[in-house]
DNA sequence: CGTATGACTAGCT
DNA sequence: CAGCTAGCCATAC
């Protein structure tokens, strides 16, 4: 058994591309619902942003909160963007981009 | 073990 | 809509 943080970056590094997750999805995938701030603490703390994409995790409001990498808001923005993501107003459309950890077969 | 911190969220003004 | 407060959890010191 690893540390909650640990399961949150198992969980974030399986976040398909071209979608984002917030950091209350990470948490109930965690088994956690409540632990949300927890797991800002482990995207702050990430070790790899390569094994840990944290640009693809957003807030509640698809917001972005912070990021430890490059220009902070600004290079995950970017990141974000070049993966397929759009941003717009420093905000991604969750309703779009929201990543669904059981993609469904039929819709 | 207790205190302090943080990339959160929901509610109220 | 924007800003602030309170509640919340795990980790670090």
């Amino acid at each position: 058994m690893q540390t909650f943080i640990e399961k949150i970056y198992s969980i974030a590094s399986m976040i398909p591309k071209g979608k984002v997750s917030t950091y209350k999805q990470l948490a109930q995938l965690a088994g956690n619902p409540r632990a949300y701030r927890a797991v800002g603490s482990a995207m702050r703390k990430n070790p790899d942003t390569t094994i840990v994409p944290c640009h693809r995790v957003v807030g509640s409001d698809g917001k972005m909160h912070g990021y430890s990498g490059g220009e902070g808001i600004e290079t995950k923005i970017i990141k974000l963007r070049n993966e397929g993501v759009k941003v717009v107003n420093g905000k991604v459309n969750l309703d779009t981009f929201l990543w669904n950890k059981a993609p469904e077969k039929s819709l």
